[in-house]
RNA sequence: CGGGCCGUAGCGCAGUUUGGCUAGCGCGCUUGGUUCGGGUCCAAGAAGUCGGGGGUUCGAAUCCCCCCGGCCCGACCA
């Protein structure tokens, strides 16, 4: 490709709203222009990045036994009606009706359509297992469109759908993705950490994400230096020490807090440590309210807490509704006295308290010696309490460390919530009519783009592996007013483009504007007509990667790239 | 949805507080010259509904009202 007829809008300066260094990378090498919030364009150097990536991940998914095929993205709501979803995926789910006011869909993930085509297809056990997939366009109308495709509205996807007779198969299945993901990112020049990770809403036993370390991660990750315990925080444990205390019980007592609230303030008004609290919250689901009573210390985890519940909607309550429920306002609730009869959900921590205190359920008081199973009681017990640093790890009892994560892929199994819904049977060998068991396994396609440049960078630009860069090389003859120059690059030009992807920086620029431009755009191997050609008849070879120049003769040109490009591709070949 | 900041040429910004001539600067772009190993230098030029609508005024990018859009933070700790 001649740089003078690309697409290659590359940019000085750092555009104003890009905030992390993939995005500002992005739209400095010319890689992405943003449409809209959340929607962007791959422009022809990031096309380019892209088809590589999808390339390596569908010899991958091959290589697993996975299939590739093409729905459409445009679904009809009747499939997300049978599956119940439809009411359930809220906002996040683009809608629109056709013209014959059909309600739509734009599938932000596609269970119910693979479901769907399985369900018209497979009969019989000898039709199973089945692993299924596509690398297509998803929607999800984020809250909030973030740091460039990292989280964006549109994006491209690969999702694969298992379909298999018994949980031994989904097993096989899922360690077969479970592999194929471990290439995937090792093939594209990405380090990442597979995560235990929350099944969602969906059940299940295993369920794994794939995390790029990074500051600018939005998930938490928890781990144990000393086992090697790893988990997403939604779904991270620790060892708790909550040996109930033998103090003798006090009378329970009122004392007067006025305009105290949070626990951090009625620590500093009070002088008592937080862990003398019981933090009182109300919250709202689609079922109910509920109460939830956890040690002050402690943070509540939404997600532990809405599997506790059976819940898809889980809120703060309003205001009013505690109001309602306790007789006071925010800041001065408990479980004692309760105006209205709610189930209480208690947090493991809170069992073997003494002496506590909490709210009085009446303004401006809380009460203090508050004991568990006296004064009050609960519906449930559950590990509710999100993980903090420093914490135990539940198998070594070492302290626990977290970091933040970019999630670039996820697998779980599904077992047979879809199945089931929609009614898929397959005959097995015995003539009984099951429904078969589902595994899902997605990767970000963009996402692990941006995910390659945070790990890939320095303070000029991206510098891609050689398995996904745009180009291999690119050759800069440095004065294009010189015909010998000039003859010199085009025939390195011509000669390595039979067997490699050259870009040949064939503008009429200063040295120093190419220069700039090949660092920021990341081309592995740099060819360079210059200054050594005109005195010695040599090009110069540099690797993006590195400080070391070599000269080399016209005539060993192409042997040399070859070895270079060797090496480079080496460590991507797994 | 709440809070904060912002919207002026393709990009980055100044100008708005205190209304005033023809709306500026840098980069980029076009033309001519110059230069040629790390974002040359010189000259000339094209390019703007000042986010939109309404209002106040002799006069509005600037003041007032309404609306739209963007970015950041938050949307669990009572």
């Amino acid at each position: 490709m001649r740089r003078s007829q690309m697409l290659l809008p590359t940019l000085r300066e750092d555009p104003k709203d890009a905030e992390i260094t993939s995005h500002i990378l992005m739209m400095r090498a010319g890689i992405i222009r943003k449409l809209d919030a959340g929607l962007y364009t791959f422009l022809p150097l990031g096309h380019r990045v892209l088809l590589k990536v999808i390339q390596i991940i569908r010899e991958e998914m091959n290589r697993a036994g996975a299939q590739e095929l093409l729905p459409p993205i445009l679904i009809p709501a009747s499939l997300w009606r049978e599956s119940g979803r439809y009411e359930v995926m809220g906002k996040e789910m683009m809608r629109l009706q056709d013209r014959h006011e059909n309600d739509m869909v734009l599938g932000p993930t596609h269970e119910e359509v693979f479901t769907h085509i399985v369900r018209e297809n497979v009969q019989s056990y000898r039709d199973l297992p089945l692993n299924l997939y596509q690398i297509n366009t998803k929607f999800r109308d984020e809250i909030r469109p973030r740091y460039g495709v990292m989280r964006c509205r549109e994006f491209i996807m690969k999702d694969a759908y298992s379909f298999d007779l018994d949980e031994a198969g989904l097993e096989k299945n899922y360690q077969a993705m479970r592999e194929a993901y471990r290439r995937i990112f090792a093939r594209c020049g990405l380090e990442v950490i597979p995560v235990e990770a929350d099944t969602g809403n969906m059940g299940g036993s295993n369920s794994e994400e794939f995390m790029v370390p990074s500051s600018v991660g939005e998930e938490t990750i928890v781990h144990c230096h000393s086992c090697g315990y790893v988990a997403n925080v939604e779904r991270a444990e620790a060892k708790r020490e909550l040996s109930s205390s033998s103090e003798e019980m006090l009378a329970l007592e009122e004392i007067a807090t006025p305009n105290v609230r949070t626990i951090e303030e009625l620590v500093d008004f009070l002088g008592v440590s937080p862990q003398r609290f019981i933090k009182s919250l109300v919250y709202r689901t689609e079922h109910e309210i509920v109460m939830v009573l956890i040690r002050g210390d402690f943070m509540v985890n939404e997600t532990k807490l809405k599997h506790v519940l059976n819940c898809i909607e889980l809120e703060p309550a309003t205001e009013e509704e505690v109001f309602q429920v306790t007789g006071a306002p925010i800041g001065f609730v408990s479980p004692v006295n309760l105006k209205k009869k709610i189930r209480i959900i208690a947090d493991e921590s809170v069992i073997g308290m003494r002496n506590a205190i909490s709210g009085a359920n009446k303004k401006d008081y809380h009460l203090k010696n508050m004991n568990p199973m006296r004064d009050f009681t609960w519906d449930r017990v559950a590990d509710i309490h999100q993980v903090q640093e420093g914490e135990k790890c539940p198998r070594c009892s070492q302290s626990l460390k977290s970091y933040k994560g970019i999630e670039v892929g996820h697998i779980f199994k599904l077992g047979y919530k879809y199945t089931q819904a929609m009614n898929v049977r397959v005959l097995d060998k015995n003539g009984q009519s099951i429904p078969p068991i589902m595994g899902c396994y997605g990767i970000g396609v963009g996402r692990t783009i941006a995910s390659v440049i945070e790990q890939n960078h320095d303070e000029h630009g991206i510098i891609w592996p050689m398995s996904i860069a745009p180009f291999h090389g690119i050759v800069i003859p440095v004065n294009m007013s010189d015909p010998a120059v000039v003859k010199a690059a085009e025939a390195i030009y011509t000669t390595l483009s039979a067997r490699f992807e050259i870009l040949l920086d064939d503008r009429d620029e200063r040295p120093g504007v190419k220069f700039k431009d090949a660092d920021l755009i990341g081309v592995p191997i740099r060819i360079t007509v210059g200054k050594s050609f005109t005195e010695e008849g040599k090009v110069e070879f540099k690797l993006r990667r590195s400080e070391d120049k070599h000269l080399v003769a016209l005539d060993d040109v192409e042997k040399f790239f070859e070895a270079w490009y060797e090496k480079e591709m080496a460590p991507y070949r797994v």
